[in-house]
DNA sequence: CCTTTAACCGACCGCTCGGTCGGTTTACCT
DNA sequence: AGGTAAACCGACCGAGCGGTCGGTTAAAGG
């Protein structure tokens, strides 16, 4: 079973640096051959496991980076406690990840959707349900958070959930060559006020 | 004389068509041959006009973006009563406009800046200038606000301008392909809601 | 009317890219 | 050891791209 292995471990390389490359340049302006020549495999090895670019690229999305939105933006929202705290940890975290990745371009998915948005309806179907799906995450996280009274009461979640995602889509986004840091500071400021204006008063318990 | 004005003329009809087929599919994925077929114009009519694929775009940088953002963003500001629902009815009839275009792929300039944010940083420069001018605007009709004591003393504006910039960059690129009308009415809730929230308070006086 | 020059044409070039295919190497099985 | 099938190689193909260039058309000026 050596050989199975080998496979894994080629198919796996190759998917990393591709996620890696189109990350950096996009999905239509890197190409197979650039991914190949940083591995040392030829054009025969890619299309003896994958059987075209955008195959390749299902293969990425459906492996790593539905691995990745999880682990760093879904798992971190699973707690017991009060949501508000806990959404702006993990978005803090995710920043911080950014803000300390030089080689950041940005939100990894919410790009990619962009890129496919455009062309390719099979691909951003793909990358649409991983963003529903954290969106879901989110949605129910909120309502819980509404049901033990941490969260107002006549709060749209669906609506705070879909603000939440469009404002880190969009400030991933704008810190791509700015000032990082202080974009994250002040997003962060703002994202906390909006959230504690949704908290749950004591005053209004009777 | 009529030779200038034929000049004009058909460098601006090229500039319009570029605009509509690099918004609609890409800069990268639309070649000049794209654009030339749909205006019946030759290939030798577009080089005698300009000089690359990359001078063409930062000529409709110059001449169309900036002239759209203006128009349909930085112009609605321009007005002395109270900035909220001055940047929300701004912000509202933006987003109505890509609700009813069924050919709306969001955010022209964030869509831009993200695609050249990759490769080119000579584009991304002039695209990020024109969002700066955006944000600026925002600072300062926030500022006046603030001065005018429609706005809570202690707010940071300048993070009050990046969070708005963000949450619409960010709705705009989520409104495509998806029910652009729910997404349009939860944002506009919750941007109230956050906006109302920076208000300054009657009983904050004294 | 004739010259000049801008506007425009379209064949062509060099290059890149996704994808193919016949061949070679490597590792497992008997 | 020998056979088999996988993993892998790399030359090649055809299409599409940005850009060039010698030529043609037509409008402006004298």
């Amino acid at each position: 079973m050596d050989k199975n292995l080998k496979r894994m471990e080629t198919m796996h390389r190759m998917r990393a640096k591709g996620l890696e490359l189109f990350y950096q340049k996009g999905y239509y302006n890197t190409s197979i051959d650039d991914i190949l020549n940083e591995l040392s495999l030829s054009k025969g090895a890619f299309y003896h496991h994958f059987k075209s670019k955008e195959d390749f690229f299902i293969s990425i999305t459906q492996n790593i980076i539905t691995q990745k939105v999880y682990s760093q933006l879904i798992e971190p929202l699973t707690h017991d406690q009060n949501p508000i705290p806990v959404i702006i940890d993990t978005i803090q975290d995710s920043l911080e990840r950014a803000e300390h990745n030089e080689l950041d371009r940005g939100f990894l998915l919410g790009n990619f959707l962009m890129e496919f948005n455009k062309e390719n309806h099979e691909i951003s179907g793909y990358l649409r349900d991983i963003l529903k799906i954290w969106e879901i995450n989110l949605i129910s996280l909120l309502k819980r958070g509404r049901s033990d009274a941490h969260i107002s009461r006549h709060i749209d979640c669906e609506g705070v959930a879909a603000y939440i995602i469009a404002s880190y889509m969009g400030i991933r986004t704008m810190m791509v060559g700015n000032d990082a840091r202080m974009l994250k500071y002040q997003y962060l400021q703002q994202l906390k006020a909006y959230l504690y204006s949704i908290e749950h008063k004591q005053a209004e318990v009777h």
